[in-house]
DNA sequence: CTCCTATATTGACCATTGGTCATTTTTATT
DNA sequence: AATAAAAATGACCAATGGTCAATATAGGAG
């Protein structure tokens, strides 16, 4: 036989239930307990218990811990690669070259200075599932990065056999180095890499040629 | 009160005990089982079970099963470095760019033709450890491969601000690449990579300065 | 407001896992 | 042959992931 707990306290509004109210409540609890003690070391109870809900309610949603890894930094991401966009849009930018390296720039000078997403990714991530998520992003309609550098290589008529290859390629080049730099703060900071970092990517997109 | 089982049957040879028989069985069984099924989905009872010991002999080994991917990665890493290094050594080039090339090369075509290894790391890794224990590796006194760079580079009178850095990025570029073409396939086959890889290399060591 | 149906939520429950440690077996030494 | 030290064992337990029948809630029809 069961023997439920009579009622729960009432919630102090009436109707603050908005549809997602849980879902919500269990992808902060989480990335609060991610970013706090890792999600090697936080278990399903753990967030359950925090987020003031139940087990199975954690399963209506997410197959197992790591989905709601996923959608928290498929989130994160999303809302750091826009904002850059965004920024870079605002700027007026001749070149291609110096319009990518502004929204590098950009995503770099912000990470340095937001610790807690670099502690949730340094507790969480390691550089293999950052990237992937950042390659669909790249491949993201809404956000539209792929397309912004394609079109801008044909427009500008430069001479770029393999476009995507390249943006991937300076991705991935970022993207290491930040990881390996800010994250692990090893083995030098962020501002050693710039120059080189930079110069290597003006080489990649070649744009006097 | 115990009740052990009276006796295991007897090993088929006599004395083919060395010293650290169950160590090996222990890393060559993981690798096995993660390879196949992945470290996700393998539990230590499965290792053990495998490898017919018990399961505190594990734990006489390992701390846990991330500890012992760290042995298998450390080990396979350390085997290709070095027979890349050695096959450079063979070889007999001028150019320090080239012959970093012709290391970074070597070990392409190694993983292209390994399966085994590229599922391994496929099944198990994600770039952050990968890259991890690369930058362990470069640091390694016996591989040698840091001070071999930063002596090249003096030699050479090549001008280069952070030669540390400069081989650190090198290998963060390689293994990201290598990694998101080889491991996962994505998004272009390696050898679309392989010429703006070695001429962006090239730019970065800048020989001819 | 009352009844009803569909949907959301719950938490007791169970199989499996990670990790410990008293006991046993093996090896080395005298 | 006796003894001590080191290696290996597996029963045991607390904690975890995941399931699902029971319960609560929301929304609509009359």
């Amino acid at each position: 036989m069961y023997s439920h707990k009579v009622k729960k306290d009432m919630p102090l509004s009436k109707v603050e239930n908005n549809k997602n109210e849980k879902l919500n409540k269990l992808l902060d609890t989480a990335f609060q307990l991610f970013t706090d003690k890792g999600i090697q070391h936080t278990s399903i109870q753990d967030i359950v218990n925090n987020a003031g809900v139940a087990k199975g309610t954690f399963y209506l949603y997410f197959k197992d811990k790591y989905e709601i890894q996923d959608h928290l930094l498929a989130r994160t991401s999303y809302r750091l690669f826009h904002q850059a966009l965004k920024a870079s849009e605002k700027e007026n930018i001749e070149r291609l070259d110096d319009k990518i390296i502004f929204i590098i720039n950009y995503i770099i000078d912000f990470l340095v200075h937001n610790p807690i997403i670099i502690n949730f990714i340094k507790k969480n991530l390691s550089l293999g599932l950052y990237s992937e998520k950042i390659s669909i992003l790249m491949d993201d309609k809404e956000l539209g990065l792929n397309e912004l550098f394609l079109t801008e290589v044909k427009k500008r008529n430069i001479n770029m056999p393999n476009p995507e290859v390249t943006l991937f390629m300076i991705i991935e080049l970022v993207g290491s180095t930040v990881f390996s730099s800010i994250v692990k703060k090893e083995p030098l900071p962020i501002q050693e890499y710039k120059p080189i970092l930079y110069k290597t990517i003006k080489t990649m997109i070649n744009e006097d040629s």
